[in-house]
RNA sequence: GCCCAGGUGGUGGAACUGGUAGACACGCAGGACUUAAAAUCCUGUUCCCGUCAAAGGAGUGCGGGUUCGAUUCCCGCCCUGGGUACCA
């Protein structure tokens, strides 16, 4: 509802309420607003706007709100009745079921991610997120930085009345405009029909009608080959006044800056093999550019052919272009962003319904007390035989007018004593995008999170994900982030101060063969994957847990389920070998595994130390269980320190020895270090070395197994809670207990095996005190009679002497 | 195409700031204990050459560079995974 209420203020750099704007409306008209909001706001003054009907004002006020109503195109599965995301549809077939998807154009809710694109973008210096994701979003966000240019249309013969008397169109280099040769706007531009002359009139739709089949795949296969056609029409050169012919080619997209491009072949590849396919000049610009063979977008040298920019460098030519172009009022500076508005709304049943009604084909939010808006029953949870999303069958799926709750509008005809509800429901990101809130005051049943509860959570320390949520989740809940803030609903800029993205464990999975007939028919019979390529086949999954080692157990197979039952096969070496390959775990690819095997042989700790030891968090990897009987075998071997031979426990009050000392500091600093850097796999490999050499001190210390048992307890938290009673605490204190304090004096070694190398090739190891200064210890080298082996008698000509760490000699 | 991440033994991986490459495990081979098995323990295990051993050589995707010294830094290339898609 606030996001509905709520306009973005470029002035104030944050989203104000609806009424801080009606207020200003009332008193200075448009004036003096600099919001974000669609490009065809009226202006208007104080007196206009309070001539305006109560409908007239919704409607402006629309244009500015950041959840809005928008016409946008989607991807329409007739099928499925349903919008689909750019990811849900694969060479134009929906992913799910594998319907054709069709371009639709759309009424839909979009919410203003746009009026936040810059915060957005600064916003990812100040978060502790992996470089790859923040790119991710920096590249989705898509700022560039240029200028936007009018070039006039010259009066064309055949069409004198003109709605537009300028093409706009956005450049990152305004510094080449005097190369430019042609402009080019997009097909589907609004003013490809107006500037069409009789005599291209059958060129260009004959060129619209071929782009309009391609689909968008076709058109991003073919970005090798050159096409277009000429309007017949010119523009004029804004700083020269020289006469440009206005082509429309695919290649320029309509959804992305002004829908049309200055052509500068000698500056940009795309223009330049538009020009050498259409013969259209080419002019260099700059000095030193070489265009023989392809364009050169350089930015070194100096201007040519370039009017009063002519012998000026990149940034000064820039920045004089700019300047001329303001002061005739042919263009400005300008910053662009890629990224679009997000589309809010879903014609699905599973989702939040919009509490929004619409009375005269305006949306009225309703009334606060009729909240929560409850999901209607529905007979079936698909669309409407007339394509309405499911919320459309249901019956009375209306705002029923109280006398209190409907507002008045001030016009007749508000007899109707209900109106009808939005049918869409919210997306998914509508309740992702703030839960973590809802985490730290879940029982409030008064609002979200009370200030208190937010205060002191402020935000997420550690966020763990995928980073397939790059450009969706986590920059969605940034921007909520962003608007509750400026609302004061939240108190941090941004949601997540961490964010590790942990790696993928993925399945193995298996395939038959199943051979096709020459009929193109699915047959009964399977060939082994070492003659598949001798048959014409289809790959199949198979269960993973019939399968072992790719070997199919065939028996098993023909139960796995009906149809099966007679199947037939084609052997290799008498086994049936299956295909693999590694993919998501996923219920649909039969690789799932189920750790309650794993947990049942070995324990949940076993388990759980298992996948830490796998490998380092971030990393995605097929999962297998070869290594698992190592951590199993170390959790027995730890609780052997505490019991003898008979099993029975048995640990020794007193002074615990210099060496077992040294090993307990060890792992305190090591763990300490891993677990700050998320490190969990080293951990437990040093907890093994640990175990190792107080088992070899056959170290039954309480002291020292009491502070392991407290440094392994998050990792094998079942084993170290028993151990922690056996020692003689308290039950369900170990969590609480604090981490041992790591003392470095019990490391503090007098003596270093140095690595004596040769030309940097370690050749042997010698024992020196560590309190030798590197001159002592090169005396104390080169007197050892085995390194005087190694140099042969001669004196080596360098010796590097790293204290502590090496001794390099060069020979 | 562009952006990002990665490429180390038979396998998972370690080496954090340029300083002993292969820690710790798995697997494998051999052995001890045992009637036998389980469990446990010991030895070996990067590759090549070498009868053991010693000694030597090569080696972190490939080619080059910087350095006394490079898995680590720089340049070029190849491959794998992820993202993105004619963005003016």
């Amino acid at each position: 509802m606030h996001l509905f209420n709520s306009w973005y203020n470029k002035d104030a750099d944050k989203a104000e309420s609806i009424d801080k704007l009606v207020a200003h409306f009332e008193r200075n008209g448009s004036a003096d607003i600099n919001a974000v909001c669609d490009e065809e706001v009226l202006s208007f003054t104080a007196d206009e706007w309070k001539a305006m009907d109560l409908k007239q004002q919704r409607a402006e006020l629309l244009k500015y709100r950041l959840t809005y109503l928008r016409e946008s195109t989607v991807n329409w599965c007739p099928a499925l009745g349903t919008v689909l995301a750019n990811d849900e549809v694969k060479d134009g077939f929906s992913e799910r079921g594998g319907f054709p998807v069709e371009q639709k154009k759309m009424m839909q809710w979009s919410m203003r991610i746009t009026a936040y694109a810059e915060r957005l973008l600064q916003g990812l210096d100040t978060i502790d997120w992996p470089e790859p994701l923040k790119e991710m979003q920096r590249n989705w966000i898509g700022k560039s930085t240029g200028a936007s240019v009018k070039f006039p249309i010259e009066k064309p013969t055949h069409n004198s009345q003109l709605t537009t008397h300028n093409i706009e169109v956005f450049t990152t280099r305004v510094d080449t405009i005097f190369g430019v040769t042609f402009l080019v706007i997009a097909p589907e531009h609004e003013l490809v029909a107006e500037l069409t002359t009789p005599g291209q009139k059958a060129a260009i739709e004959a060129y619209i009608e071929q782009t309009k089949k391609k689909s968008e795949l076709d058109r991003m296969a073919d970005a090798k080959t050159v096409s277009g056609a000429f309007t017949g029409s010119y523009v004029l050169n804004p700083l020269n006044n020289e006469k440009i012919p206005v082509w429309i080619a695919d290649y320029v997209l309509a959804g992305y800056g002004t829908g049309a491009v200055m052509g500068v072949p000698s500056g940009d590849q795309r223009d330049y093999r538009f020009a050498k396919h259409f013969n259209l000049p080419i002019v260099p610009i700059i000095d030193i550019q070489n265009i023989e063979n392809e364009a050169d977008p350089t930015k070194e040298g100096k201007y040519i052919n370039s009017d009063f920019i002519n012998g000026l460098k990149y940034k000064e030519a820039t920045a004089a272009v700019i300047e001329k172009l303001e002061e005739i009022g042919a263009g400005k500076a300008k910053i662009n962003f890629r990224m679009r508005d997000a589309i809010f709304g879903r014609q699905r049943y599973w989702g939040e319904p919009v509490p929004v009604y619409f009375k005269d084909e305006l949306p009225y939010l309703i009334d606060e007390q009729d909240l929560p808006l409850i999901l209607p029953e529905v007979d079936k949870y698909l669309p409407t035989e007339s394509g309405e999303p499911p919320l459309g069958r249901a019956e009375g799926w209306a705002y029923k007018a109280s006398p209190n709750s409907i507002p008045s509008f001030g016009e007749g005809g508000d007899e109707a004593d209900s109106y009808p509800y939005e049918l869409s429901t919210m997306p998914g990101w509508a309740g992702s995008s703030w839960y973590w809130y809802r985490y730290m005051d879940a029982h409030n049943d008064k609002e979200f999170a009370s200030k208190q509860a937010i205060e002191y959570w402020r935000d997420v320390d550690l966020y763990i994900g995928g980073s397939e949520h790059a450009t969706g989740h986590l920059l969605y809940s940034r921007f909520w982030n962003k608007f509750l803030k400026d609302m004061d609903l939240v108190v941090e800029e941004e949601p997540f101060k961490k964010l590790i993205n942990q790696g993928m464990i993925q399945g193995r999975s298996n395939f038959v063969y199943r051979l096709i007939d020459e009929m193109g028919r699915g047959t009964n019979t399977f060939v082994s994957r070492g003659l598949n390529a001798r048959y014409i086949t289809s790959p199949l999954h198979v269960d993973v847990n019939i399968v072992e080692n790719d070997v199919l157990n065939i028996s098993k197979f023909k139960s796995f389920r009906p149809e099966f039952a007679n199947a037939e096969f084609i052997l290799e070496n008498g086994k049936y070998i299956c295909g693999v390959e590694i993919e998501k775990m996923s219920k649909s690819k039969f690789n799932v595994v189920n750790p309650d095997d794993l947990i049942e042989r070995y324990g949940a700790d076993t388990l759980r130390m298992y996948e830490m030891f796998l490998g380092p968090l971030e990393q995605s990897k097929p999962w297998n269980t070869n290594g698992i009987e190592g951590v199993f075998k170390f959790l027995r071997k730890f609780w052997r320190l505490f019991h003898n031979e008979a099993w029975e426990f048995n640990v020794r009050d007193g002074e615990p020895t210099k060496a077992e000392l040294k090993s307990l500091h060890k792992i305190i600093r090591k763990v300490e270090e891993d677990v700050e850097r998320f490190s969990f796999n080293t951990s437990v490999s040093s907890f093994m070395i640990a175990v190792n050499e107080l088992t070899d001190l056959k170290c039954n210390n309480r002291a020292v197994l009491q502070d392991m048992v407290i440094i392994l307890s998050p990792y094998a938290p079942h084993i170290c809670e028993e151990l922690w009673v056996l020692l003689g605490n308290k039950a369900g204190t170990l969590s609480y207990t604090a981490y041992p304090k790591f003392n470095p004096v019990y490391l503090i070694e007098d003596e270093f095996a140095y690595p004596i190398s040769i030309n940097g090739k370690t050749k042997m190891n010698l024992n020196i005190s560590l309190s030798l200064e590197p001159k002592d210890i090169e005396a104390f080298v080169l007197a050892n009679p085995d390194v005087q082996k190694y140099l042969d008698g001669k004196s080596p000509k360098k010796v590097i002497v790293v204290k502590g760490r090496i001794i390099n000699m060069v020979v």
